[in-house]
DNA sequence: CAAAACGTTGGCAGTCGCTGACAGAACGGA
DNA sequence: TCCGTTCTGTCAGCGACTGCCAACGTTTTG
């Protein structure tokens, strides 16, 4: 997939989960606003110009994984039947994101981050502001394979599907049982299931 | 309600009012990045410093008409009856926004307003978070008055009436017929109405 | 009417995120 | 060995934002 990189990329990459590594420790130790740039590249001993050369912002040392996140997601509609109902594509395409959170350690881990993202406006914002554009992605997506589909609505499906995602991480974040996840998700989805569905008109 | 100040509270929103407008003035003419805080300070006659008085940052001065737009969002959902189911709470909650749309100046400001936010990656963040603290604000409203209901899938729901709103708004702001604002949101919110209402369960 | 109390304002200096420009070091290939 | 590419640190600077202090005007009080 991504990974048709030679030496140098692969040294990069090094580079950078050292870098997310040191941030995370010290946000988590200090919080996000009370950590400088200043202080992250000290942590990983380099200049702050270099840490810009990582990374195009501080918000980005969290929020990079979500790039990853938007081509899984991006990938997994793409992979899914033609006929297929939005609701459902769009439940299946978060099934990675549950499986994560079966794996205590990748879980736990999950939490903090979100729970680092939530106490920061500034981060909160820039998350926010990712996973719209994670949605218009997949709105695209989905239009591509329904050709005569309303945009409008297509993009609200897309966004309900997101807010049952959020409601759900949150949820967890924020001193729900990290355990229960998946049947979060589940209740939500099931719950706000569309009544008409943009592909039976 | 909020008008209960006396003379100094009138007089602070007067000038807040005045920035206001020459800083939109402004970022519509050079955009939102390419405008300083200082040069909007100097357009109304003060220093930077006074700036920061009235608005607590750059992105205040154009998002804080959402604090508003907060109050009576939930103002009218305390209105409404409790066994009302909540889709339906929520879209009559969003009439006042609909009759913005029906006045023709007050819908091409609200359209260039929103370009302008939707034109700047850092406004965009900003607003995103607002829509979000006050879908936390109406999902605490909606709890209120229906005891043994589900926190996430209330959360949930709110979410994706805002999904409908947002996917509404954004197609008005990009070149979509403003006139057909109400169409677009009474379609998305019909399709997604959602199957199973949090109170019947 | 004068003095005290209060709120508003500007200037200044400083922090922090972030960027452009430059010069030197490390690395790999020819 | 030399050459070009990439990486690096340093420096200088911009823009958002804050704390501090001194000056001013208005209101209240003796």
């Amino acid at each position: 997939m991504t990974t048709g990189g030679g030496l140098r990329e692969l040294s990069r990459r090094a580079v950078q989960s050292q870098i997310a590594a040191s941030a995370e420790a010290l946000f988590i130790a200090q919080g996000f606003e009370e950590t400088t740039v200043d202080e992250i590249a000290a942590a990983v001993g380099m200049s702050q110009r270099s840490f810009f050369r990582y990374f195009a912002s501080k918000d980005d040392v969290i929020l990079d994984n979500l790039e990853r996140l938007a081509d899984d997601l991006a990938a997994a509609v793409a992979e899914r039947p033609d006929g297929e109902p939005e609701w459902d594509t769009l439940r299946r395409a978060f099934d990675p994101l549950i499986e994560q959170f079966a794996d205590r350690a990748r879980r736990e881990h999950g939490a903090a981050v979100q729970r680092i993202i939530e106490d920061s406006p500034r981060l909160l914002a820039a998350y926010l502001q990712r996973l719209d554009g994670i949605q218009q992605r997949l709105t695209d997506e989905l239009m591509a394979r329904d050709e005569d589909g309303d945009r409008i609505v297509m993009r609200a499906v897309v966004g309900s599907a997101f807010a049952c995602l959020h409601a759900a991480i949150s949820h967890v974040a924020c001193g729900g049982d990290p355990e229960r996840f998946g049947s979060h998700l589940d209740r939500a989805m099931t719950a706000l299931r569309p009544a008409l569905i943009p592909s039976q008109r």
